[in-house]
DNA sequence: GAGATCGCAGTAAACGTTTACAGAAAGGTG
DNA sequence: CACCTTTCTGTAAACGTTTACTGCGATCTC
C-alpha cells in the first residue's frame, strides 16, 4: 500500500516532462515516440490518475449527492435505483445522504455544498419551508428539488400531482359504488401530507359525499404507525366501506388490521394507497395505488441535474410527472390479477 | 453561483496571511485578536473550506465507498441502511456503487481505488475468483469484504455461515415432521449458491433422509425467478411436504406459487427462506427464515474498516456472524404469529 | 540561404489548502 | 543593557494535476 505513481513517476522513468505526461495521458497531439514511452511508462507502474488533485485543477469532481430521508423507504430506493443509472452512464459517482426528515440536517447538506465535494445535489425534502430556500437559493451548486416548491423559486423541481392522484383513487372508489371512504394521511406539515389533505377534502366533495371528519386519521407515512391509525380509524367509523392511504405503506399495514379484524377485502372493505411501490404489486391481495412515478421522477431529476451541470445558467425548470391510478385487487377484488 | 470565498480572500479582508486563516480556523494557537478578525471575515463572507484542496493536502477524502450488486436486493439495503450511520457518525460520507454482479465492474471499483476519490470500501461480490482476490490485494485503499474470501487472503473479512444456517433450517423442517423437503437454489457459480448447495446435501444425508436430486431446482436470487423454479420443482416433485428456498425472496415467490396451485401454508408444504429480510416478518403468512445477521454484517464491516482506516497495518481479521432461525408461521401455522 | 512557420516539449504557475521554517516583537533574566 | 525565551505571524513549499507560455529544432518559402 506504498504511495502510488504520480505523473511526475511516469516523467521519470520515461524521461520527459510532466506536461508531456500530462498530454499523453489527455489525449492531446503529442510525438509518436513519446507516446510510446509515457504509456509504457505509465503500464508498468500501474498508474491511476488521483482524482482529487484532478479536481482541484478542474473545479469539478464527478460526483452527485442525492439527500432523502431515509433510504429505507421504497420510494426514495426507488429513486436512487434509478438516478445511479443516469448518473453513472454521465460519468459521475452518487453520493448518498440520509437526513432522517431532519430540517437542520438538510439544510447543512445544502451548506456543505460549498465544500465542493459534489458538482450537484438532488434532494427530496419531506417538509419545505423558508429555511429550505433560502439555503438552496444559497446554495454553491446546482441542486434539483423533487416535491413542490412554491411558484417562483430558482430551482430546478419535478413535482407531481398528488391532489389529482387523490382524485383519481376516489372517483375509482366512488365508481365501485363505495360511499364511506376512509382516509388515512402522514402528518399534515410535510408537502405530501398537506397537499393531500386539502385533495381528499376537495374530492369527498366533489363527488357529492359529505366530509365526515371521523372518517380521517393521521399517523405517519410508515407501516406500523399507518396500521394504528387504521386501527383507530376502524374504531371510530366501523361503517366505512373503503379506505384510501396516502401511501402503500400504510395501506399494507391497513390490509393487515383489517384482515385481523376480520374484514374482507375488498369485498367489506376497499383500500387503495398511493406510491406505487413494488410491493404493491406483490402483497397479498395485490394493492390498487395511484403511481407518483417514483422512478420517473428520480430519472428526470438526475437528468434536469445533468443537463443543469452541461449549462450553468439556463432558466429554472419544472417538470410535472402525472399520476397514474393501478387498479388491483384491493379494490376490484382477485379477477382482475 | 459566484466563486466562493478562500482563505486568501479572508486573508486580504482580515489583513493577515493565509497561515494564519488556516491556524485560526484549525483551532490553533493564535492571538485574540487574530482570531476574532479572521472569524468574523470568515462569517461575513460565508466561508466554506473546500474539501478537495483539504482532501489534497492531507490525503484523506473523509468518503467511503460500498459496492454491491444492486441497491434493490433488501439485503444490501439492509446493509447500506446499517453502514451508512456508522461512517457519518465517524465523520465519513457515502459513495454508492451498484456493480450489477458484473466481475469486471467490481475488479474495476476495485482499481479505481488508485484515484483516491474514498478512503476505503466494502465490498459484496457475488461471486469470488482469482481476478477478485488479485485485485484485491493490489487494492490502493483498505477494503473489507462482506462474503466469504478463501482463507490465507489478507483482506479484512465479515463472514456469515450459511452451512450452519442451511442446516438449521433443514431441522427445524425435520423436527417438524417433513420429510419430502426441496431446495431451491440461486446460481451455483455464487459464493452464497455454492455454499448452499453443499450445505443442502450434506444437512439432507446427517437428518437420515435421502438425497433425491428431483428434490432440487436453480433458478436466481430474485422473486420471479425464484417462482418460476418452484413451478418447476413442484412439477417434478409433486409430493414435496416443504420448500428450503436459498433466500427469502425466492420464498415470496414460492409462496405465490403455492397458493396459485391450491397448495395451504404450512398445512400442505412448509416453506422456509433465508436471509430473515424485513419482508419476511410481514408477508403473508409470515414467513419463517435464516437470518444471516445482514444489519450486524453490515455494521460489523464500517467499524472493521472504520478501524482500519485509524491503525493502517494491523493484521487482516476475520469476523463470523452466526445464522439463527426465525420462526414464523410459514413453516408452523398462524398460532405463533 | 535567410526568415517565417510549424510541431513539439519543457518551465512554471495555478487550483485551495496545510505546515515547516524563519523572523519579529515582546517579555524575562543576568 | 545584552541576551535568551516565548509567542505569534508571515513566507514559501507541498499535495498531483492541467495548461499558458516560451523556446527550440526542423521544415517551408521565396
Amino acid at each position: 500500500m506504498s504511495d502510488g505513481p504520480t505523473i511526475t513517476t511516469i516523467a521519470e522513468r520515461a524521461g520527459v516532462s510532466i506536461a508531456s505526461v500530462s498530454r499523453v495521458l489527455n489525449g492531446l497531439p503529442t510525438r509518436e515516440d513519446t507516446v510510446r514511452r509515457v504509456l509504457s511508462a505509465a503500464d508498468e507502474l500501474g498508474y491511476v490518475p488521483n482524482s482529487v488533485a484532478r479536481s482541484l485543477k478542474s473545479r469539478r469532481t464527478n460526483q452527485v449527492a442525492f439527500a432523502m430521508a431515509d433510504i429505507g423507504n421504497p420510494v426514495y430506493l426507488t429513486m436512487v435505483r434509478e438516478i445511479q443509472p443516469v448518473l453513472k452512464a454521465a460519468g459521475y459517482r452518487l453520493v448518498l445522504h440520509s437526513t432522517d426528515a431532519d430540517v437542520a440536517e438538510e439544510i447543512d447538506v445544502l451548506r456543505s455544498l460549498g465544500e465542493r465535494y459534489v458538482d450537484g445535489l438532488i434532494m427530496i425534502p419531506l417538509r419545505i419551508g423558508e429555511a429550505h430556500l433560502k439555503a438552496v437559493e444559497a446554495a454553491r451548486a446546482p441542486v434539483v428539488i423533487i416535491g413542490s416548491v412554491p411558484d417562483g423559486t430558482r430551482v430546478d423541481n419535478v413535482r407531481t400531482d398528488s391532489r389529482t392522484g387523490v382524485r383519481l383513487a376516489l372517483e375509482h372508489l366512488r365508481s365501485l359504488g363505495r360511499r364511506r371512504i376512509g382516509f388515512v394521511n402522514g402528518p399534515l406539515d410535510t408537502v405530501p401530507g398537506s397537499a393531500r389533505s386539502t385533495a381528499y377534502a376537495e374530492g369527498i366533495r366533489e363527488l357529492g359525499l359529505p366530509y365526515d371528519e371521523n372518517l380521517v386519521e393521521i399517523g405517519d407515512f410508515y407501516r406500523a404507525e399507518g396500521a394504528q391509525a387504521v386501527s383507530r380509524l376502524l374504531a371510530r367509523a366501523p361503517d366505512l366501506d373503503a379506505v384510501l392511504c396516502a401511501n402503500d405503506l400504510i395501506a399494507l399495514g391497513a390490509l393487515d388490521v383489517l384482515r385481523r379484524a376480520g374484514r374482507r377485502v375488498p369485498e367489506d372493505v376497499a383500500v387503495a394507497g398511493m406510491d406505487d411501490i413494488d410491493l404493491a404489486a406483490v402483497a397479498w391481495p395485490s394493492l390498487t395505488s395511484i403511481s407518483l412515478g417514483s422512478a420517473e421522477r428520480g430519472r428526470l431529476a438526475a437528468e434536469l441535474l445533468l443537463d443543469r451541470l452541461g449549462n450553468g445558467d439556463r432558466d429554472p425548470k419544472v417538470v410535472t410527472v402525472p399520476p397514474r391510478l393501478m387498479v388491483r385487487a384491493s379494490t376490484v377484488g382477485e379477477e382482475t390479477t
